[in-house]
DNA sequence: CAGAATCCTAGCTGATACTG
DNA sequence: CAGTATCAGCTAGGATTCTG
């Protein structure tokens, strides 16, 4: 299947275009929903439990938690693994898959570490044309 | 500033983690939004007029067009140009940082070309489970 | 402890109509 | 041609309450 793979000429055709933004886009929506990155991160160290989870993503609800956590174990993201005592004890980790995701996401960081700042004037120089209109 | 930058160990602390998370999910919800892939990766091709745009993004509207080029134009990663002629003519095209994406968005690709069988499977698994109970 | 269920709102998105 | 303006539907996400 022709994709973005690594190399120096981008996709030719929009079919080509198509099918390797796709699956792309439907990552990245995972991904980068408000919180799956902060939870892949902070699972990036270690196995950890629901309550820690709660606490090491600041500002997370209980709802957005449990339902982000479904779906990125859904996705095989993310393994759960129930404890079945009183009270209950559930853990997570990533998967192997997961688990390579961190160099992927590691070069999309870099990019926006080399670019925050160029990032940064281009939207002082819109507003500042934006104004002058 | 510490970083999610290519290296073996992950972000350690909880800070470390959120100044690294903060500026990529703002990129990857940039770029992440419905169309901005698409956009992207028609221009990766080469310059291209809005008509062409909206030619090559199939199923895009008028509006959304419109909208995320605003979005990439604000951020610096698509330029405008616009020729005041009768009818008017505006090209776009992306920056030298908009193609230095095409690095790390081949990153992700490749993330997904080489788990797109991985997640097909983890989800049918959990479809399975889910009907079990 | 780890959630499920419910209610509610802001904002994304599409469809449509109009304009320099 | 390349937009802007407006309206309406959907859903992501938060707050709250309840449970095994």
């Amino acid at each position: 299947m022709e994709t973005l793979r690594t190399r120096t000429k981008p996709p030719e055709t929009f079919a080509e275009c198509t099918r390797a933004a796709v699956p792309m886009i439907q990552v990245l929506g995972r991904i980068s929903g408000k919180w799956s990155l902060y939870i892949i991160m902070a699972l990036l160290r270690g196995p950890m439990r629901f309550s820690e989870l709660q606490r090491h993503v600041e500002g997370i609800s209980q709802k957005m938690l449990t339902q982000t956590l479904r779906e990125l174990e859904e996705d095989g993201i993310v393994h759960r693994t129930v404890t079945p005592i009183i009270p209950p004890r559930v853990d997570y980790e990533l998967s192997a898959m997961g688990r390579e995701l961190q160099a992927p996401l590691a070069a999309i960081s870099d990019w926006t570490v080399r670019n925050g700042e160029r990032v940064a004037d281009a939207r002082e120089r819109y507003a500042a044309r934006r104004n002058a209109a």
